[in-house]
DNA sequence: GTCGAAATGTACTGACCTGACCATTTGGTT
DNA sequence: AACCAAATGGTCAGGTCAGTACATTTCGAC
C-alpha cells in the first residue's frame, strides 16, 4: 500500500516508472483473481492511481500486459529463492532445506501460483515467447544441479539422479498444494490446509524427496 | 463419434436426453480448452447438432451449462476408477497399482485435469454446490481407505498412515504431471513428458509412495 | 384427430469491453 | 522562452457476447 519507493513522486506529476509498476501490481492481482479473459481491462484501470489510457500507451494491448504481469510474477518469485544459499551445507540437509523452503514459498506467494495455472490453461503460449522466464528458471534449477553434483561426489546421492526430473516432484508438492486447494478442501475439508497438517505433509514430501536422491535411505521416526 | 446410443433417433427428430447429451460433450471440450469466460456459448452452439436456443432451454444459463460439464467430467472419470479391483491383491502390490493406475488415468483424461484446474481458478465455487462431486470423490477415497486398513493389519503400512493425506501425494504426482506440462515443457523441453521419461517418474512416484506407507522400505533398483 | 405440453428455430437486444482518436499538459533541451 | 517528445485525459466507435422474445413444430394422451 504505501510502499514508496525510490521513484515515487520526484518532482510531482510524471514519474513513468512509477506509473508502471503500478499498473503492473493491479494488473497482477487482476488477472491472478480472473484469469486472461475474465479480466477487465477497466477494472484494472480503474483500480490505478492513472486511466486506461496509459495501459495501452505502455503495454499495447492486454495481452502484453498480461505477459509483463506473468513476468513480473516470475521475477518476484525468483528474487525471493535467491535469497537462500545452501553452498555451506552438507548435500542433504541442502536438499531438505530446498525442498522445504519451496513448499513454503509457493504457499506464500499465491498470486504467481494461479499465473502459472493461468498460463498452463492458455498452454503456455505467452511463457513460451519470454525469454526473461526462461532465463529466470534455467537459473533456479542451476541451484539444484550444483547440490546434486555435490552429493553425488560425496557418494551420498545416487548416480543417475537427475535435477530436472527431481525438481519436477519437488515442484509437483509445492505446485500443488497451493494450486488445487480449493477443490481438494471443497470435496475433503480444509483441514488439510491448516497448520497442523500442512507441517505434516511438509515433512512427508521432504522425506520422500529424500528417499528419492538417496543411496543409503535417511532415517525416519515413527 | 459414430457412437450411437440407445437413445439416439427413436423417431426422427426430438431426442431430448441425445440432445442434452450432445451439448454436454461439445460444452466440456470447449470450457476445458478455454476456461469458463474464455468459452462462448455461441461456438458451443455452432459445433452442436442444436442451437443456442436448446442450451438455455435445458441449462439455464452459462454458469448451468459449466456446471453440469464438470460434473460430466468426473462422472466419466470416476468411472474409469471404478473398474479397477485391488481386493485380492496382497496390500503393497494394490497400493503400487493403484498409484500406476492413477498415474496414467490423469494422463488420459487431460480434458478432466483441465476441468478441476479452471475449477481452482474459480475457487470451486460451482464444485462446492454439487453433491453429486462430492459423493464421487468420497467413493474414491473408500477404495484407497480399505487398501490401509488391510496393510494396518498385516502390519506392512504404518499406523499413523492418513488415507487422505496418501490421496493428497498420489494425486499431487498425478494431476501435475498433465496440468503443468505446458509451463514445464516451455521451460525445460517437453523430453520429461515422452516416453521413456513418463515412465521413469512414474515408476518414481510409485516407488515415493510406497515408501511413504510402509514401515520396512521395499527393496529398490538402481 | 384434437389438444396441450414439451421441444425447437430465428432474429434480436442491451450490456459490455477492447482499443483508438483527438486534444492537452509536462519537462527537459537549446 | 521556445520547442519538441514524452506523458496524459476524456470520449466513443466497433464488435462481441450472454441471454431473450416470439413464433412454430413435434408428439403423446385421450
Amino acid at each position: 500500500m504505501a510502499m514508496t519507493t525510490e521513484a515515487d513522486r520526484r518532482g510531482w506529476t510524471q514519474n513513468p516508472e512509477a506509473v508502471k509498476q503500478d499498473i503492473l501490481t493491479v494488473a497482477l492481482s487482476e488477472f491472478a483473481a480472473n484469469g486472461f479473459s475474465g479480466a477487465r481491462v477497466d477494472t484494472i484501470a480503474s483500480r490505478t492511481q492513472t486511466s486506461k489510457r496509459m495501459i495501452y500507451y505502455y503495454f499495447g494491448d492486454k495481452r502484453g500486459l498480461y505477459t509483463r504481469a506473468l513476468e513480473a510474477a516470475y521475477l518476484k518469485v525468483r528474487e525471493g529463492e535467491a535469497a537462500l544459499d545452501l553452498d555451506h551445507l552438507p548435500p542433504q540437509e541442502a536438499l531438505a532445506r530446498l525442498v522445504a523452503f519451496t513448499f513454503d514459498h509457493h504457499r506464500a506467494n499465491p498470486d504467481f501460483i494461479r499465473m502459472v495455472m493461468i498460463e498452463n490453461i492458455h498452454n503456455a503460449e505467452n511463457l513460451a515467447n519470454s525469454e526473461v522466464i526462461r532465463d529466470l528458471n534455467v537459473a533456479a534449477i542451476d541451484k539444484l544441479a550444483v547440490i546434486c553434483r555435490r552429493g553425488q561426489q560425496d557418494g551420498v546421492f545416487r548416480a543417475a539422479l537427475d535435477p530436472v526430473a527431481l525438481h519436477w516432484q519437488i515442484s509437483a508438492a509445492s505446485f500443488f498444494n497451493v494450486s488445487n486447494r480449493p477443490t481438494f478442501s471443497a470435496i475433503f475439508g480444509s483441514e488439510l490446509f491448516e497448520e497442523p497438517a500442512q507441517e505434516a505433509i511438509r515433512q512427508q514430501t521432504v522425506d520422500a524427496i529424500l528417499a528419492m536422491a538417496c543411496t543409503t535411505q535417511p532415517a525416519r521416526p515413527t
